[in-house]
DNA sequence: CAGACTTATTGATATATATCAATTATAAGA
DNA sequence: TCTTATAATTGATATATATCAATAAGTCTG
């Protein structure tokens, strides 16, 4: 456990990786914030934030991974994006109707710092560089989104799956091998297809040499074909 | 031409409608935004902005509308929004890689005030509460972002479509009555479909009684039915 | 006003993807 | 270990939507 950079040697400290928001705090900022924070554990399954309860905290992902998830009336869910160490969660409500716009579940054991958001709304009142801070971090959310919404309306099914698996790839595991925490219906979720039609996807792809598949255990072996279908 | 409330009398200023970001400056602050602005005309189908270019200025749409587009490798578009009066435009780059991410394109005559960008950046270090407005603000695109991502991967056909005049109706025009000035190729992109998909479910909907339509003069005649046709 | 051009509309057909149903594999409890 | 539940896979079929092609309507320009 290295030292806290922010706060003396606060082992259980949201900082360990903390969202680059609090770089911006001076240490008594850091301070007040450190000591309201309530640190909570999570189980794979368990609900971190609810879409559509009120928005009294953020979540500091400590460690762990979760799924955020827009539910529709029907049922049917799009998975956004997963958050894992050092990412900040459930900020969409401030300032607008304080309610969450999506809804966070772990999907391995989880440990996050909850920050009050009255707390954070009074820090951006008064700490210009945090305020810029959020701003670029939103606008980064919406370049993200925006591709998104491109992606997944324009592409047919090989590209998008092909964006999942970059994605998990690049982003999330950072490595071309990975042992996935996700069933076949969230990647199918995250493709905005079903789970028949990813699994058939995946599967061809794994006929065809590009990927290895076993069970959740997933094995990138020519990324430049996968990129190239991505493309189409 | 009403008085300015930022600036004494100032019929050409960009603020008889203006973004509410600029609610939050002081007197002198405004001023000295008021004095650097560029005020420039645009007729219909010229470009304000392109996506892929340098972010140097925001716009702040003085009068007219505009189109708001995606543009994708394959020539395909999709329409994010239609910006009108009030709005502040092209701040999406800001803070991250400095480039427009969207094309936005003149539909009718159009005024705009360019703001340059780096004052923009100047102002939100200084001023907390313009800060706080601009986060707001992309909370309110995110939210957008959300529903339109949700919304167009899971709805069928129809539902886009009643989508796309239920916007055109309550965000647009304020009106159950309006002439369009979109092509129906736009309205196919904003609706993520194809012309001809767009013009065989809106023909639909007139020959159920829903809505009259008259070359780019539509009329919605059954409302309710319409936002049924949207829930599913 | 004629001709060229763009936009809108309609129809026939192809195709991608969802849906439904059945089977197999895996995990979790008793 | 057997039993039950959950997740993954495969196949057959239906359906929504795109594509292609042809025509019609409107608009611009010399």
């Amino acid at each position: 456990m290295k030292d806290c950079i922010h706060y003396g040697n606060c082992e259980i400290c949201c900082c360990e990786k903390t969202p680059s928001l609090f770089d911006k705090l001076s240490k008594t900022e850091f301070e007040a914030l450190h000591d309201q924070r309530k640190e909570v554990v999570f189980k794979p399954g368990e609900v971190i934030f609810k879409q559509g309860t009120a928005l009294t905290h953020f979540a500091c992902f400590k460690e762990g991974m979760a799924k955020v998830y827009h539910e529709r009336p029907e049922g049917s869910n799009i998975l956004i994006n997963l958050v894992g160490s050092g990412k900040l969660c459930g900020s969409i409500g401030l300032y607008t109707d304080n309610v969450h716009h999506a809804t966070v579940q772990a999907l391995t054991d989880v440990k996050i710092c909850l920050i009050s958001a009255k707390n954070i709304e009074k820090l951006l009142t008064q700490n210009n560089d945090m305020a810029v801070d959020l701003i670029t971090n939103k606008n980064e959310s919406i370049i993200e989104l925006t591709n998104k919404l491109a992606n997944l309306t324009y592409k047919s099914m090989a590209g998008r799956v092909a964006d999942v698996l970059l994605y998990l790839q690049k982003d999330i595991y950072k490595s071309d091998s990975f042992d996935l925490n996700l069933t076949r219906q969230d990647l199918a979720d995250l493709a905005a297809m079903t789970k028949e039609s990813f699994i058939r996807s995946l599967k061809e792809m794994k006929d065809s040499g590009i990927i290895n598949v076993n069970r959740n255990q997933i094995n990138i072996i020519n990324l430049n074909a996968l990129l190239l279908i991505s493309e189409k």
